[in-house]
DNA sequence: GTCTATAGCTAGATAGAC
DNA sequence: GTCTATCTAGCTATAGAC
């Protein structure tokens, strides 16, 4: 067998690149070939199910970040929850690129490009309420009250993207991050 | 001169359910003449700008839209601010369809058209910023605390918004509008 | 496994009849 | 003002050499 030109890992953090900033329909076999430095029958050979396998492999790949970053963390019951809770937060910081990166569950969330993933997009945000509501009843809340903060930190962290995004202003991002670890202790 | 076919109004209405749909990049030529029933050729008769003017004019359309409903309604000195704000929600929740709708603000945001609009877009969320503002003041609240009260009223729309798409499910944007009228009667 | 070359199609956009 | 027909560029995807 040939070596690979590129690694999986490589490969991964470009196409995901390309996806979240693009979305589905913006984002061309062309530009995530210029991204990866794969010609594009390379791609169609490691992907023979083109862009859609593409944007699922990319799905599973940030599905396991988050299981590793966020779920595994947020439910590590050697530590305190506020420990969890403040490294959870610099994660996401750094998964969103201080607030200048989009979500790529948002980008494919589009009417176009939904019913391809519906399913995964959805068990994705329900990984991270899970894990928010867990340290949620770690802290002492109420199982509805940890629900409730948990859809509000989700709210948070992609409603103050897209602020932040608009506005060019990665301020609404970072206030909001403060703001969540602030809800869950007060 | 031949009658149009099709009235502005009409017209705006097909084409901006195709774009906040399909975002700029997943509406077609071809969609966006089988929504409004012209004819391709007749969209560019029209908007001989061809795409990227269409997006200009539901983007202006939506402002108008936006100038009236909310900032309008917001800053209407003659009722009380509890009233505005009531009023203002319900049309919130009319313009995104009770959760159902994704907002064209956000769909025209990834980084592929945002280069074209970024303009028209931040001063479009700056409107409805502004219009918060000036309510939260009115609410009696410092001009300090009333800022932080509009971008969280903002991030609360789009954030609920996002996960209500994702989720399938609406209740998250809802319970956010009754949150915001929360926020500032609290 | 990666590449060049290309097939087949659909996109945005235009010409010209009515 | 609207339409049919069409152009060209770019798209997804494949064939076949190395």
């Amino acid at each position: 067998m040939r070596p690979q030109k590129v690694d999986d890992q490589q490969l991964m953090t470009g196409l995901m690149a390309v996806l979240r900033s693009k979305g589905f329909d913006g984002a061309s076999m062309n530009d995530l070939s210029e991204a990866t430095g794969l010609k594009k029958a390379s791609l169609y050979h490691r992907f023979p199910g083109g862009k859609k396998e593409i944007a699922e492999a990319v799905l599973a790949y940030t599905g396991d970040w988050s299981e590793i970053n966020i779920y595994q963390v947020l439910t590590d019951q050697s530590k305190p929850p506020l420990v969890r809770l403040q490294e959870v937060i610099a994660n996401i910081r750094v998964l969103y690129n201080d607030g200048q990166a989009i979500c790529i569950l948002r980008a494919l969330t589009m009417d176009s490009s939904l019913p391809l993933f519906g399913n995964l997009i959805e068990e994705r945000f329900k990984v991270w309420i899970d894990a928010f509501v867990q340290v949620g009843k770690d802290f002492g809340f109420t199982n509805e009250k940890a629900q409730k903060l948990a859809l509000e930190t989700l709210v948070r962290v992609q409603g103050s993207l897209v602020l932040s995004k608009a506005l060019d202003d990665v301020a609404p991002f970072q206030e909001n991050l403060i703001e969540i670890e602030r809800i869950y202790t007060i």
